[in-house]
Parts: C-alpha cells; sequence; structure tokens
DNA sequence: GACGCCTAACTTGCATGCAATCGCCCGGGA
DNA sequence: TCCCGGGCGATTGCATGCAAGTTAGGCGTC
C-alpha cells in the first residue's frame, strides 16, 4: 500500500511533469497563486516545490521576483552531454555484470520495440518512442546499482531535453541511436562491459550532434520573438 | 554591492556551514521549532531550507516525521569517490588550457601551503589544511568553466568527508596527496592536460582508498552506540 | 514628443494559527 | 514476562494574513 503523498510532493511531481513534458515552456513565468489555483492547494506547498524544483535545476528563482522555467543555451546543452558522457557509459558498464538473462531478454524487448516505432514505415510513431527510450535507459541505470552515479546523472539529463531530441533526430542518426540500443544488448549478453560502455559513449556522442544542431536552429528560430512567456 | 540575502538563503547556507562543518552530526535529528528558534526565524524558513538541503542530499526528510543529517554507509561512499573519479579528471583536464601563467602561480602558492602546515613539523596543522585543500579544489573547478559538471561534481563532495578524510591520512597518503598538489601544478604549467587528468585520477584514488579505510574503522567503532541522534 | 518620477496594483517573503499525524508511554490481557 | 491497544504530548503539513519589494503605467516636466 502507498503512504498517501502530501500536497507539496504533488504539486512537485506535478509541476515536475509539466515542465519535462514541455507544456511549461522553457522561461515561463511560474506565479505562485496562479499555480496554487490551479492545481487546489495553498501557496505554501507551491513554494515548497518550486524551491525543490530549483535545487534540481528545473526552474529558476530570482528573489522577490518569482520562478521561471530554465531556459538553456547552446553552451549549457553541451556541458549537459559532456556530463552524460562521462557517467553513462561507466554506468553502462556497471550494469553489465548484474544483469541476469531475463533483463537483458527485457532490454532486447524495449529495444526491438523502438526499432518498431522509429524506423518510417506504417508503425512509426514519434512519440511512442520517448517513453521506450526512458524505460531502456532508466532499466540500465537501475541495473547498475550505483545510486550515487544515478543520483548525479538524473540531475543533469533534463528530460525536455531528450524529449526534442526524439523530434529532431534525422534519419540516418535516429537509426544509429536505435542501433545502438540493440548493440548494447548484444555486448551484455555477451558479458563485455567495455563493449557496452564504447556502444554508450557512441550513443550519447550522437545524440549530442543532434542535439546541437537542433539548439543552434531553435536558437536563430526564437531568437526574433524572445520575451515569451508563456 | 551583495543584495540582501532572504532569511531562507540565511538559513540554509547557515545550515549547510553546520552539517558540513560536522557541527550538526550524521543522524542528528532537525526539529524545526528548534532551529528557528536557535536562528531568530519563523518555521517557514526553516522549512525551506530543509526542502533545499533534501535536494542537495545533505538531509533526508521523512513526511511527518521530520529531518535528520543524512548518514553513509561504506558502499555509498565508495559511490562518492566513484563519481569523482568519473569527473573531476575530466574537469582537471579541461582546466590546463584555461589557467593563465597567474592562475598556476596561485594554485603553485596554495600546494606550497598545504605542504608547509601539512607535513610532520613545528608548523603543522592539519585543520588548516582544510581550507588551503577546499580552495585548491574549488580553484581548479572554476578554471575550468563547465558549470554542469561542477554543479553535480558539487552534488556529490560532500564535504564533511573530505573534511574527516584529512585528520584519517596515514603520513604515506598524506605525502602523496599533497605531492599531487605540486603535480598538478606542474602539469598545468607544462600545459599538459593528459598529465594533469592523471595526476588528479591518482589523487581521488588515494583520497578513497584513505576514506573506505577511515569509514570501516569508524563504522566498526560506532556500531556499538548506534541511535545516537545528537 | 521624450524622458523621468511617482504612485498603485501585484507578487513574493515571512510569521503565525490550526488541524492531522506520529511516536511514546501506560495499562490490560495472554 | 511479553505483547498489544488506547490516549497524550509533540511535531509536522498546510492555510492565511501582513509587510516589504517589484513592476508597470500614468502624469508632469523639459
Amino acid at each position: 500500500m502507498t503512504r498517501p503523498l502530501t500536497s507539496a510532493e504533488r504539486t512537485h511531481a506535478t509541476l515536475r511533469d509539466l515542465i519535462m513534458g514541455g507544456d511549461l515552456a522553457p522561461g515561463a513565468r511560474l506565479g505562485e497563486v496562479e499555480l496554487a489555483d490551479r492545481l487546489g492547494v495553498s501557496r505554501t506547498p507551491v513554494r515548497e516545490a518550486l524551491s525543490r524544483l530549483a535545487a534540481e535545476g528545473l526552474v529558476e528563482i530570482a528573489p522577490n521576483r518569482g520562478a521561471r522555467v530554465v531556459t538553456w543555451t547552446v553552451a549549457e546543452l553541451e556541458g549537459v552531454f559532456d556530463l552524460r558522457s562521462s557517467l553513462e557509459p561507466k554506468l553502462t558498464a556497471c550494469a553489465v555484470p548484474h544483469a541476469t538473462p531475463a533483463d537483458v531478454d527485457e532490454l532486447d524487448h524495449l529495444a526491438r520495440q523502438m526499432l518498431d516505432v522509429g524506423l518510417p514505415g506504417p508503425r512509426q510513431d514519434l512519440d511512442a518512442l520517448v517513453p521506450l527510450n526512458r524505460a531502456f535507459h532508466d532499466r540500465l541505470v537501475a541495473l547498475a546499482a550505483h545510486p550515487t552515479l544515478a543520483t548525479a546523472l538524473a540531475a543533469a539529463i533534463h528530460p525536455p531535453i531528450v524529449r526534442r531530441n526524439f523530434l529532431t533526430y534525422d534519419e540516418a542518426s535516429l537509426r544509429r541511436s536505435l542501433g545502438h540500443h540493440t548493440e548494447m544488448v548484444a555486448a551484455m549478453r555477451a558479458g563485455d562491459p567495455d563493449w557496452a560502455r564504447a556502444v554508450m559513449t557512441s550513443h550519447i556522442a550522437n545524440a549530442r550532434a543532434v542535439m546541437v544542431r537542433a539548439a543552434r536552429l531553435q536558437t536563430a528560430h526564437t531568437a526574433t520573438r524572445e520575451g515569451e512567456t508563456a
């Protein structure tokens, strides 16, 4: 049985989802009263939730001026991928010796599903790719059994980026990305941490290239309408 | 001119210092009313500060049961050093091309001071080592100019550990550690990122070995009086 | 017409009050 | 003696009120 969550926790989770899902755009103003009314609670749990989100790096709080969803420069974006490239390959290598055949089968299943909905064809559905991808990576992180690395990584990943990422893959990069997943499964089945680590390194480098290119375009595109708030 | 801090910010900073300085021991209970009285503010900013500290991983909050300073198991400790060994060498390598001769001189000065107060002799003062060491590493992090890595690292370092670390170095390890600092300065003066990275890797491995040994002893020592609250 | 100041509405920061929950102690029963 | 249930004090979670700060708009002056 799951313990009833506090209002602050629900508010935190809700805002987190709204931000990560893209419903609250970067730069959007987050008024305490507005959010409190919208979520049916008082300002106190909203303040607490915003505070926590700020500590997680999802929102910025300027004293007496309120909270906004953080915005990302290209340089910060590259920094995030730099961090990922330091941590995720290591995590992947850690996961290999812990993975049972059943775990590998599960990852295999996820990788196949992603191929199914990711490649051009009748069943292509890029939106379905996001949760599958997340499940795949979460599974790997869980297998690594390394809470400290996992926490540091979670602080950096900032899923809004990942989400936008899939929508901007060109076909060659997307094929590579999906291929990496199946190759990682193969490496794990072979019990070879170095192989898995190398594949993950490529995987992130590929994602980074796509993301940075997309961000540059996006920056150029939104430069004319900056100051937008919602 | 520095903007006047809010009460919540001061409370956050104060509690942070108390925890990091060891004045609040791991496992210590943090009552809202008690802290509010002690710091001369109401419970609201205290709650906000605790919330932020929880997000930073310095305290744990159990709903309806209050906050406590986090405790560390040996496994978690090893995880922290694992993370540091992933990030700090990279940061150090990043710092090398950014360092001006003046920066290197400054680091050199810090390294020499540490040798001065760290080695056995009339001027030995291990407590003075802690801020010097921190200044040295902070300087390196600043030179790397990589906010994302820096943030992830800051989240993991948990200075209480570093502090205890210096008090438990055996002489050989301490000499190695201090030597690493001067060697890093040399690597930076030579403009060799790979050399600097390698030295930092050794530096952390050395610290890790000392820390894990000390933690094992400490765990054995405190096992008999567990449940202590303050 | 443009610039600067001043006022007013709004927002946040903090304090306090009240209700709900938790832990603890004590008494009763096996 | 040990285990279990009820009541009580203490503590947290949340709502609300008030004061300080900020922003935006209007007015007056140059």
